[in-house]
DNA sequence: CAGTATCCAACAGGATACTG
DNA sequence: CAGTATCCTGTTGGATACTG
C-alpha cells in the first residue's frame, strides 16, 4: 500500500516531518541546474551514448555533460553501462527512480501551463 | 476542461511543443535556490509578516529574505499588502497559482520518499 | 518593523584545447 | 568515441552595519 503524503496535512512547516524537508530537497537536488532538465528529458525517450545526448542537447559542452552525468550517476538517477569495444561504448539509461521523475515532471508541466494561462492569457 | 499534458505522450524532447519545455523552466524557476522553498513552504500554511518569515526560516538574512520574496513577487506567486499603521504593517501572502505548487510540491514529496526508502531502504 | 547598502567568498558554468 | 585539463567569468549567497 502506497500512502500519499501531502505538505498541506501540517499545520505549520515546522510540524512538518524533517525527512519530508528532505525528501523535497532531495528532488529539488537532481532537477536544479542548467542541464539536469534537458538531460533527464532525453533520457526519458530511451538509452542514449555519450554523443548522442551532446547532439541531443543544444551548447552542452562536453565538460558539463560528463559531470552532470557523474552527478545524476551518483544520486541514482542514472545507469552508465561499459561495453568492451573498440572504441569503447559508452551507454546511459535511466534508473527505476530516474523513470519515475516524469510523474515530477508531469505536476510541473501542469502547474507552468497553468500559471502561464493565468498571468500572461496564453491559451 | 482542463486537459493533462505528460512528457511521456511525445517521441522525444524535440518533438515536445516548445512551450512545453518553456512551463517546465517557469516551475523550476520558481523553485530553485536556497531559500524559495522555505519560503513557499512557509507561507502555505497562512500570510506571514517579514519578521515572522524570518523568525520562521532559521539562517535567512534581511538581505535574502528581501530579495527572493521581489522575485516571487514579481513571478507572481506571492502577493505584497502594505498596511498604513504606525509603525508601517506588510503582509506576505501567496497568490492562487502560488497555493497552486503545493500540487507540485506533493508530488516531488511523494518522489523524494519513495526515491529515498529505493535507494537506502529507509522505510 | 521592514527593510537597504556594501563588501566579499564560493560555486556554477563557459571557452578552448587536449587524450586514450 | 568518450571523455579530461586548465583557465576564466558571472551569479548566488553570506556577513555586517545601517535606516525611515
Amino acid at each position: 500500500m502506497t500512502v500519499t503524503k501531502k505538505i498541506t496535512d501540517f499545520a505549520a512547516i515546522k510540524s512538518c516531518p524533517e525527512q519530508f524537508v528532505l525528501a523535497l530537497n532531495d528532488t529539488l537536488n537532481v532537477l536544479t541546474g542548467k542541464w539536469k532538465l534537458p538531460i533527464l528529458g532525453s533520457l526519458l525517450f530511451g538509452i542514449k551514448r555519450f554523443t548522442e545526448l551532446q547532439r541531443n542537447i543544444p551548447k552542452i559542452t562536453p565538460r558539463m555533460l560528463s559531470k552532470e552525468l557523474k552527478e545524476l550517476e551518483l544520486n541514482g538517477m542514472v545507469k552508465r553501462m561499459v561495453y568492451d569495444a573498440t572504441p569503447v561504448l559508452v551507454e546511459y539509461e535511466l534508473t527505476e527512480s530516474g523513470k519515475k521523475l516524469s510523474d515530477v515532471l508531469d505536476s510541473m508541466l501542469q502547474w507552468g501551463l497553468n500559471h502561464r494561462k493565468a498571468t500572461m492569457g496564453v491559451q
